[in-house]
DNA sequence: ATGTGC
């Protein structure tokens, strides 16, 4: 079971954390606003729950109706595991970090093929396919630091891609046009819901091809073959039989094996979710570690100088960080993250995971400057 | 988060 709810006449808000957590209370009130509002059911809190713009990030919200501001303006944001046919003794890191900036260029692939291939209509979004984004989104390189349950088959010697991306454009007009509308619920079986549920779906699927066409880039940069591990959404909404179900910044318990990312600088987790956790939880795992701190506030606890600025270009076990945009290398900095073991030690305690494999960051690619320099002169 | 903006 998780923590005894909050229930003071709102919707039951269940929370799967330790004391020792660094929960915001900013995002505790989030929560609990959600649970106040008409039609809310059940409200579960995620270890790496953090404030949002739009609502609380790291939670599960089950509901009468849609919400799209709990799914967010990246829906079907999430992450993708592939092991690469290459031993990670055969990779010289430099090498790799060189070969892999050329991903977060434009793909000059046929984008159209990709899009087909996955089954999608085109949008007006397509251009992006294959390319990391902003924010939280990153492509990394890992090598295999333990391996804790070898029945799923993770081989120890090999290196791994993981791709966190999502929706792009898409994602993005898609809440858009719900502000629009006023950002209000909606009916699942109405017109609008049904309209909603469809382009949010042509979003998931997007930002599915998004990831395993960015790791298809990064072993073909990297001249070797991905083999699929995993790969599941942490924004999305699905209507099911018991009401309609948010996760924000919260990953599925119910559709296989699930990356639980630390920070650039910290182990990243390959996590079993559990088939008899408690049905408080809805279905869900916690998506990562957690913002700790506010991008705003990052300039001030890593500093901004030349040498601050190269530490952060390297991991603490030695790996490299590509990332030339200088205020997205200083926000994303590891120490905005919370601890990622507590985050995995809270699922464990909980009983909603148990652990697979754990990874270690060799090179984190995020956006390099385009040609002309022009994210640099932003600043 | 954002085909990220005058």
């Amino acid at each position: 079971m998780g923590n005894p709810p909050i229930v003071d006449g709102r919707a039951p808000v269940h929370t799967f954390y330790s004391s020792k957590t660094w929960i915001e209370g900013a995002a505790v009130h989030q929560l609990e606003q959600v649970a106040a509002m008409p039609g809310i059911r059940t409200v579960a809190g995620m270890p790496d729950l953090h404030p949002g713009k739009y609502g609380p990030v790291g939670c599960a919200i089950l509901a009468d109706r849609i919400h799209p501001a709990f799914v967010g303006s990246d829906a079907g944001c999430g992450m993708a595991l592939f092991a690469l046919d290459v031993p990670v003794r055969k990779l010289r890191i430099d090498k790799a970090a060189e070969r892999l900036r050329d991903i977060e260029r434009p793909f000059d692939g046929d984008i159209r093929g990709e899009i087909e291939a996955a089954g999608l209509e085109p949008s007006a979004f397509d251009s992006a396919l294959g390319t990391i984004g902003g924010g939280n989104h990153f492509c990394e390189l890992l090598a295999v630091e333990d391996v804790v349950d070898t029945s799923f088959g993770i081989d120890r010697s090999r290196a791994h891609v993981l791709a966190h991306s999502g929706s792009r454009g898409l994602g993005h007009a898609l809440l858009e046009s719900q502000i629009t509308e006023g950002l209000h619920p909606i009916d699942p079986d109405s017109e609008p819901g049904r309209a909603y549920l469809h382009a949010h779906d042509h979003a998931v699927r997007w930002a599915t091809a998004n990831r395993l066409l960015i790791a298809a880039r990064a072993a073909q940069a990297l001249r070797c073959d991905a083999d699929f591990v995993c790969q599941c959404s942490h924004n999305c909404v699905e209507h099911r039989a018991d009401g309609v179900l948010h996760r924000k910044g919260a990953a599925p318990s119910d559709q296989g094996l699930v990356v639980v990312p630390g920070s650039r600088g910290a182990l990243s987790y390959l996590v079993e979710p559990l088939s008899d956790a408690p049905l408080e939880a809805l279905a869900s795992i916690a998506h990562g570690a957690g913002r700790k701190y506010d991008r705003a506030s990052m300039a001030g606890r890593v500093g901004a100088t030349k040498s601050d600025r190269e530490r952060l270009m390297r991991n603490p076990f030695g790996g490299r960080v590509i990332c030339e945009d200088r205020a997205l290398l200083v926000e994303e900095a590891p120490e905005a993250y919370k601890p990622i073991a507590g985050v995995i030690a809270d699922l464990e305690a909980f009983g909603l995971a148990r652990v697979v494999a754990s990874f270690r960051p060799l090179v984190t690619v995020k956006r390099v400057a385009d040609e002309r320099g022009r994210r640099e002169e932003r600043r």
